[in-house]
DNA sequence: GTCTATAATTTGATAGAC
DNA sequence: GTCTATCAAATTATAGAC
């Protein structure tokens, strides 16, 4: 399966999201990467806020497909949402998405938070499911992941994020 | 003590960047702040990548101070780093300047983004002080302040803070 | 110290040919 | 679907008058 132009924009479109965040990334630097001219980009996104908001959707969308799936194989919710944010640190050195989307805040087009919040929203619903766990645990925990994403960019190192939950695993 | 100009200039720029972050303001918009011109704004800082510099400087500098303030009153280290935020919070509804530049990262001049590491090692260090508590402690602990923050800005509930934190009170 | 004016660049977005 | 060409606006920054 073949990523068709749209995915391969979204691709790119989340890559430099979740280094520079929404006001730090352009269409025509998206579409130097994908090998396009910047109206092109326009073409399969119109605005700037559709193609934010469409790659946030995605990204949730996604991720509450791994969060399932690592459930349904019996990981615990505190332990799947530490390894999925502590795998993606690994393999691209970035943070979560709506993390850096979530910060910020009110300074984006509305529907781009409404996804960053919807995502948050369902971590801590998600992970409070936990056993013993409420929602206030919910927000603990993803708090926790979240700053502890924070920290290991801002130092390069990794390793960080794992001292810093080494309590959740 | 009137704040003078340059003074000023700064405090307008804090309040942005912990609105819209580095890339999200503009000279033209602080002098507009301020009742000048954005040449003028120049003539204190004379680059962005100067002014950000500055405003993280004096912001780490002033919160060290707070912090030996509140830790000579007798506050332990964990109670007194949760309740600055927790206040400045409720104050201005903005999270720590530092936590948003470290964000945006690698996309920030090196001196910018030097000064919100440092804010950050010093957090970890001076919480990691605490009776028996250590370094990774001191991580695990800024990590769910910093995260706390960043979902309270998110749903723009101060008190999401609070319960995202309430076991470290 | 602040102003006007402007340079040089980048941005999001559109029109229209192919 | 992608291109060239372009627009209007915004950006950081500088020169020079006052």
């Amino acid at each position: 399966m073949v990523p068709d132009r749209r995915d391969l924009i979204m691709d790119v479109a989340e890559r430099l999201i979740r280094t520079h965040g929404y006001n730090g990334f352009s269409f025509r630097e998206i579409a130097a990467e994908v090998g396009v001219k910047s109206a092109s980009v326009h073409y399969h996104f119109p605005t700037k806020a559709e193609l934010a908001t469409a790659v946030a959707r995605r990204y949730r969308k996604k991720f509450e497909a791994k969060v399932q799936d690592a459930e349904a194989n019996g990981g615990s919710p505190v332990a799947v949402w530490r390894d999925l944010f502590r795998r993606a640190l690994r393999e691209d050195g970035r943070m979560c998405l709506c993390g850096i989307l979530a910060i910020e805040g009110d300074a984006l087009p509305a529907p781009v938070a409404g996804e960053a919040r919807a995502f948050l929203d369902y971590g801590i619903r998600s992970i409070a499911e936990a056993p013993d766990l409420n929602d206030a645990d919910g927000a603990r925990v993803l708090a926790q992941l979240e700053g502890a994403m924070l920290l290991a960019r801002s130092f390069g190192d990794p390793e960080l994020f794992d001292r810093a939950t080494q309590d959740l695993a």
